[in-house]
DNA sequence: GATGGGTAATAAGTATGACGTTTTCGTCAC
DNA sequence: GTGACGAAAACGTCATACTTATTACCCATC
């Protein structure tokens, strides 16, 4: 484990957290935080700053006189950036990576549409930068290069957009492109018809083109949803 | 104040969370823990556990020596319901209002898309309730019945689509439609068309027309949009 | 036998004092 | 001026005692 330097209640959420989200805990089970302080062989000062962490995520409510009860799935923060990431490592990955991609595609092409208006010059050069990365990595095996200008781009995108929300969803977005890398089996090239999309979008953010931009951007969106069925079955 | 029955560290919360999202306290503001203590006059348990919260939405960042620091706001948990609750009720609540309305111009119509394909009759039941109730409410200065109504449209579009990311989103926009209709200063009706749209979407989505729905959506949003100028300026 | 209230048990909430640990900053020697 | 050493400051952890809300159980009453 890479549990050093990081405080104690840091390592119990580590190992609560990711065993919530993956449903180890059925909803109502009760966690009593003395039946935890032995577990993990800490105090409880430990313990119940862990718990206060999951309640603010909304996985556990903590009630006296009953115990820390583990709430349905539905109620979870699931926006909440290590919620995604335990569920992205946990058990249905599939489904939080189908979850991911679809609000993807509704999200980017909005943004790609408002970067076109918003973007800086600088924000536009890093575009055509990234995406002309991405054309010289496009070929020969080069998919952990082609990847990095990938998600560097399409985090300029959201940036771009101006919209702090959208901002904000950068490491979902990259979350969601690393996991489709990695279960490519690194033998297949990207699709050309997506990095030629790319290149396009950064010419019409640059020439404040939004509907183009949108446009672009939805269908390399509609590439990734088409690849879900491979990808997350 | 109604902070009754809450536990301590919910109070010390209520107080700082807002304060920080507000921007009283600058990025890179230090807060010491004895301070706290005596300024809220609770123990140190209470000011750590309130302080993990805060930590675990990116508002601060406790770090031995130094104490806790505010953090820029391009790191804050900003889909965390209880920030966006702080910022709606603060000083920025235009430019909350503006974020959250673009999120949703761009999410809700894919999500009616998605529900038009996959909502059980039972929603499509509720739908089309609640677009009656729409027009039934739409005349004589009943803007809270109509508000109920619209809100709870929304919340069932979002929940049909069967994507749990947009279903959470439900709160959001209640609070846009929420803040709508608090500015709207109780005197103009809603506009008919919007209502006729909600209708039309209600019934795209029963009988599975799912670009129809979109693209109804789209229309809504876009009025949302139109509102904004005026809204939140 | 069902109902209602009171009481005791339980588990979380709070307070406090002591100690550990890391990081920073100042000082002193070189 | 540079380096290393050490002290101080703040958070981190632990142990313990005490408080409080909530539940469940028991008993009396109807």
């Amino acid at each position: 484990m890479e549990n050093e330097g990081k405080g104690l209640h840091a390592r119990v959420l580590e190992s609560l957290g990711p065993a919530i989200t993956a449903g180890d805990y059925p909803p109502g089970t009760v966690l009593r935080t003395d039946e935890l302080e032995r577990r993990f062989d800490v105090s409880r000062t430990v313990i119940r700053e862990a718990i206060r962490v999951l309640e603010s995520m909304q996985l556990v409510a903590s009630r006296r006189r009953v115990g820390v009860t583990v709430r349905p799935a539905e109620e979870w923060n699931v926006y909440d950036p290590r919620v995604i990431g335990w569920r992205l490592a946990g058990r249905d990955r599939p489904r939080q990576l189908r979850s991911l991609t679809v609000l993807r595609s509704a999200v980017e092409p909005v943004a790609a549409g408002l970067a076109a208006t918003h973007a800086t010059p600088e924000q536009c050069a890093e575009l055509t930068e990234h995406a002309m990365g991405m054309v010289a990595t496009s070929r020969g095996q080069q998919l952990d290069a082609y990847l990095v200008h990938d998600t560097a781009f399409h985090r300029v995108v959201l940036s771009a957009s101006g919209n702090e929300m959208f901002a904000r969803l950068g490491d979902v977005v990259a979350a969601v492109l690393t996991g489709r890398t990695q279960h490519h089996v690194m033998f297949t090239d990207p699709d050309p018809a997506a990095v030629t999309l790319h290149v396009q979008v950064a010419e019409a953010v640059r020439t404040g083109d939004a509907e183009r931009a949108e446009a672009l951007t939805r269908e390399i969106t509609l590439g990734a949803m088409a690849e879900l069925d491979v990808l997350a079955p």
